[in-house]
DNA sequence: TGTCCGATTGGT
DNA sequence: CCAATCGGACAG
């Protein structure tokens, strides 16, 4: 196991599918205000293509106090809240002023788990990180990572994993029935038969 | 300033 | 199936 940090450039690759589909099998590392490593593998993930993608929050070009990260290089963080009670992680790709970035929708457990256990009020293991909102509540994600760089000490990626190809599974994103044609593009990619990642 | 609604989740 | 819960986006 390695723990370097995934580099600039694995972020800034022109095709955010390609990053999605790689950012399977990598280490979401958060760790908590002691120091300790609270982290997960990524098993989920669905790319959003602005200003094309209508289900994109980029989308037509849109570029506000919120969406301003997504306009950052590849390796920001883009931390948004939603329904009045969850927040969603997303990895920026691309370079500056492309607004792509990749949602984790589901990771495996790896460290920390009582601490995941704790603040997901002891939901069984299975149940911790499989979904967007669930997993922003285990690893303590929230506004305060909003546009932060994922090669500074706050939230970061190593490698991890190597998932073979025969492995990774795509379709359709979820919960983006208002995007048009958009909605049916292929862009969510999820280990096959993984049991973290989220139900629908 | 007012209204509408969401890249979800958990409970009925 | 549906309520929770509130900030962002946009119309006026």
């Amino acid at each position: 196991m390695s723990s370097i940090k995934l580099p600039r450039d694995f972020y800034t690759r022109p095709n955010v599918l390609h990053v999605a589909r790689d950012l399977l099998g990598k280490l979401l590392v958060v760790p908590n205000r002691n120091g300790k490593r609270v982290s997960g593998r990524i098993v989920e993930a669905e790319a959003y293509r602005g200003p094309q993608d209508r289900a994109a929050h980029s989308y037509g070009g849109r570029r506000t106090r919120r969406t301003e990260p997504m306009y950052g290089v590849g390796g920001t963080a883009y931390v948004f809240f939603v329904y009045g009670m969850y927040y969603q992680f997303n990895v920026v790709t691309n370079v500056v002023d492309t607004p792509h970035a990749v949602l984790i929708r589901a990771v495996e457990p790896v460290e920390g788990i009582e601490l995941m256990r704790k603040r997901r009020s002891s939901q069984p293991d299975h149940n911790l990180t499989n979904g967007p909102g669930k997993l922003c509540i285990a690893l303590e994600i929230d506004r305060r990572l909003d546009g932060d760089d994922l090669l500074g000490n706050k939230v970061w990626l190593e490698e991890d994993a190597k998932i073979p190809r025969a492995r990774i599974m795509s379709g359709p994103r979820i919960g983006i029935d208002y995007a048009a044609e958009w909605k049916d593009k292929p862009w969510r990619f999820w280990i096959k038969d993984n049991p973290y990642v989220s139900k629908h």
